[in-house]
DNA sequence: TGACACTTCAAACAAGCGTTTCAAACTAGC
DNA sequence: GCTAGTTTGAAACGCTTGTTTGAAGTGTCA
């Protein structure tokens, strides 16, 4: 009986916080902050519809605590620089990159959660955006632009950095933030998730031809238009 | 409307399903299907609050018309075929495709409207989705892997031609989907609507080139144009 | 003018929301 | 075992939501 009874430890305290926190990334990520109910994510930890209010002041103290340990979880699971050394070739820092970010945003590992609630936060942004960009994506964008500057020459303008960086990252998160149309356009095709390697080859072969066009003819120009 | 053989005070009529369908594709481009209030809407048009339901049936109603109706004028106003004859080069046509595009979801001239609500539909579809696949995306879809498969070959792989479309699309909705997080990143930078010529150019060039890493280096071809 | 269909209006309705309340259950320290 | 402090529970609160209601207003046509 005690076994499988619920034991109201201090154990126990913690997994009520640990089950919000799990439940809560869980609908978050399905339905967004503001179709998320509160009685919904407590039904889902088991814990009354007044937990949430406990352990974390209110509805937006939950979600605050969820994007920021899922944007942890994630960054700890894939690591944007997986193992490189500062002074790898640019080309392989940018592969490596674009196969990390691309699994941080759709890997299953992760339920996929951290991209889903990402896509509808820059979608409908709440006042935890702020932060978000402040901690993980400036970092993110200026480790791509510092990338793309050893990709094109240290002379290469600012906002040139900036288009490329910008044309790589879109091509990333379209397959996060357009999985229904994906879906519903390509039925038959197999799931984005289930072929990130795929789609990390692609995304970085595309983008390491498409920055040649900004590449500075120091050689005698080919007839490239 | 069925019986539309007494037109009386069809004015008046017409005037209020008007300000509601004006004042709905604003509310819902701004905070989206779930977060738009009725009375909201109506109070923008100046209407009773049992107007919506009275003329559009009920809240879905209002937003199928709305989505209909916002895609049918920027695809008017914006055509993805600006006047281009069928034979034109593929790097023309792929220039104007991605002009057109951006323009219909940064246009100021459209407020921005349908590039906002397709960016909330994709994140959280509506059931309005898939109509609008199957009539406006679909459509599109099929024009761009027509142009890219006149660029790489007829023998080019479906699978090819799908990833290069998505890496042009990609690129031009990232400037939809993440507006926040740019404006966070480069407060200092114009707003993206204010420069769709330069974003069409770039997106042009980077893609052009990319999709090169596709050809097949079989035949030592004569550079193309 | 008066019958008629159509449209608008203020008010109310039922349901769902986040949050609060306060008693009961529980653990820990003595 | 008793008390103090913490966590949980069922119920309810106040508010907003989409929608409905029935009367009042409006213009048309015989």
């Amino acid at each position: 009986m005690s076994g499988s009874s619920r034991p109201n430890s201090s154990a126990a305290q913690a997994a009520t916080r640990r089950a919000l926190l799990d439940s809560g990334a869980d609908v978050f990520a399905e339905v967004g902050f503001h179709n998320a109910t509160t009685r919904e994510i407590c039904r889902r930890a088991n814990a009354n519809v007044a937990a949430i209010n406990y352990h974390f002041g209110d509805k937006t103290g939950l979600y605050s605590e969820v994007l920021a340990e899922q944007s942890r979880v994630a960054r700890e699971r894939f690591p944007s620089t997986d193992g490189l050394t500062a002074n790898a070739a640019p080309a392989e820092q940018l592969r490596v990159f674009i196969r990390s970010f691309l699994q941080r945003v759709l890997s299953p590992d992760l339920h996929a959660r951290h991209g889903r609630i990402m896509a509808r936060e820059m979608v409908e942004p709440t006042a935890a955006l702020d932060r978000l960009v402040s901690e993980a994506i400036r970092p993110d964008a200026e480790r791509l632009t510092a990338i793309m500057r050893r990709l094109l020459g240290p002379k290469t303008p600012a906002a040139t950095l900036r288009l490329c960086g910008m044309s790589v990252v879109g091509q990333i998160l379209f397959y996060c933030h357009c999985q229904p149309v994906i879906q519903r356009l390509f039925p038959d095709q197999p799931a984005d998730a289930a072929r990130i390697d795929e789609l990390a080859q692609h995304i970085t072969g595309f983008s390491l031809a498409g920055v040649q066009n900004y590449r500075t003819p120091v050689a005698p120009r080919r007839a490239q238009r």
